[in-house]
DNA sequence: ACATGTGTACTTGTTAGACAATCTAAAGGC
DNA sequence: GCCTTTAGATTGTCTAACAAGTACACATGT
C-alpha cells in the first residue's frame, strides 16, 4: 500500500526536479529559466521542457507572460501577506471543523514529532515536517477540493517557510509548542481557541518575514505570552 | 480600461471554446475528447490541442490518466457534496470577513440585479449572474490567492449550477431573495447570520442536486421558512 | 463456457527541425 | 544623454514521425 508505483512522465519528473531546486534555493528569486536551457540541461526536447515549465507556472512557483522568459517568483512583502492570509482563511476554518468532531489526525501528531527530532540539525530540515503538519490538518477534513486548493498554495507557502527558517525568524521550540497546543485544543473541542492560536502562529511568521523583507511589520510579530517558560 | 485587449494564444482560445461547450452541455458528461479530434476540428496541430486539453484537465473540467483519452468529468453525488462543501468553507469565511467591515461589494449587488432581469427567460441564463454574485463576494476580500483558489473550483461549480437550473431544482425568486438577504446581513455586520444563511442556500442546492442524481438527500433539501410569502 | 493469451487499431508521449512573431538589449544617430 | 534602429535571443506554433501504452475483439486452450 505504501509507495504505490508511479509511472511518472518525463514532464513530471523534470517539473519535480525543478521544484526541488527552487525550494533548495539553487534557483534563486528572479532567476531566468529559458525553455532551451531546461531542454538542453535535461537532454529533452523543447516542448517537453516547455510543458514542465508551464506546470510550475500553474503552481505559482514560476512567473511568466506571453513571449517572455519564465522566472522564479519574487515574493514581496505584499505577496507574503497575501499568502499567509489565504492560508489562515483555509486553515482556521479547518481547525474549527476538526474541533467539532475532536478529530486529531495522527499524521499531524507524527509530523510534530518529526519536527522535534530534527530540531538540533539544520534549520531547513524543519520545513518539510512543518509543511506536513499543516497539510495533514487540511487533508483530515477529507474534502478532495479543499486539499487541492491548499496544494495550489503549498508551493508558495513553502518558499516563505524556507525564508523564515534561513533567516532564523522563529524558534523551533516555539513552533513545536504551538503545534502541540493546537492539537490539544482540537482534542478538547475548542475550535475557536485553536483558530485564534493558529492566527497568532501564522501572523507572527508572516509579520516577521514581511519585516525581514523590508516591509513594515504589524503588531503580530511579537512573542507570545506564556507558551515558553522564559 | 474595460475590455482590455487580450492577445490570446491559440491554446487559450481553444481552451475557452471547449470550456463554453462543456458548460452549454454540448459536450456531455463522460464524452471523450481525443487530441486528434480537437486538433482536426479546430484545424491546429496536435500539440496545440494537447495543451488546450491539459488546461481543462488542470481546471477540473476534464479527466484523464496517462495514455488515456480525456473525458468530460462525471460528477457523482459524492463529488457534488465535495464541491459544495468546499465552496461553503471559503464563502462562509469570506462573508464573516466582509461583515466585519460591512463591505457590500457593488459587483454583487449588480449581479443580483442581473438575476432579477433574466428571471423570465431561459433558466440557464441565471447561471452566469449567479456565478458572478458569488465570485464577486470572494474577490471583494482583495486576496489574490483566495480568488485564485476559488477560480480552481469555479469550473466544477458552474457545471453543478447548470444541472440545478436545467432540472429546475430551485426557484429563481428564492435565489434572488436569499442573495439579497445575505447582502443585507453583511451590511448590518451580522457575519455569523450571513454565513448561516449561505450554508442553507448552498446546502439546499447541494442536497437537491444530490437527490436528483440518485443519491440520498440530506435534510437541507427542504424549503426555507419565511423568505418567500407562501 | 470460461479464463487466458494474442494481436491489431487507436491514442498518447516524446522527439526533431523549422519558421514567424515577439521581446531584449546593444549599437548607432541626434 | 536620450531616442531609434537593428541584431540576437526566445517563445508560439507547425509538420512529420516514431515509440509506447491502452482497449477491445479474436482466437486458443482447458
Amino acid at each position: 500500500m505504501a509507495g504505490r508505483i508511479a509511472a511518472v512522465s518525463i514532464v513530471d519528473a523534470i517539473a519535480a526536479d525543478l521544484r526541488s531546486r527552487v525550494f533548495s534555493g539553487e534557483l534563486g528569486s528572479g532567476e531566468a529559466l529559458t525553455e532551451t536551457d531546461v531542454a538542453t540541461s535535461y537532454e529533452v526536447a523543447r516542448p517537453t521542457a516547455k510543458a514542465s515549465i508551464e506546470k510550475l507556472v500553474a503552481e505559482g512557483l514560476l512567473d511568466r507572460g506571453t513571449h517572455k522568459t519564465a522566472r522564479v517568483v519574487e515574493l514581496g512583502p505584499e505577496s507574503v501577506r497575501d499568502i499567509y492570509l489565504a492560508r489562515a482563511y483555509l486553515e482556521s476554518e479547518v481547525l474549527r471543523r476538526l474541533a467539532r468532531t475532536k478529530d486529531v489526525p495522527q499524521e499531524a501528531v507524527q509530523a510534530n514529532r518529526d519536527i522535534a527530532a530534527v530540531k538540533t540539525g539544520a534549520p531547513l530540515d524543519v520545513v518539510e515536517p512543518d509543511m506536513r503538519f499543516h497539510t495533514s490538518l487540511i487533508d483530515a477534513v477529507g474534502n478532495e477540493r479543499i486539499s487541492r486548493m491548499y496544494r495550489s498554495l503549498v508551493g508558495e507557502v513553502r518558499l516563505c517557510m524556507v525564508r523564515v527558517q534561513s533567516l532564523h525568524l522563529l524558534d523551533t521550540e516555539l513552533i513545536l509548542a504551538e503545534h502541540q497546543k493546537i492539537l490539544e485544543l482540537i482534542e478538547g473541542g475548542q475550535g475557536e481557541a485553536a483558530a485564534e492560536l493558529l492566527d497568532e502562529h501564522l501572523g507572527r511568521a508572516r509579520e516577521r518575514l514581511v519585516a525581514a523583507m523590508g516591509g513594515s511589520a504589524g503588531p503580530e510579530a511579537g512573542y507570545p505570552s506564556g507558551l515558553l517558560p522564559e
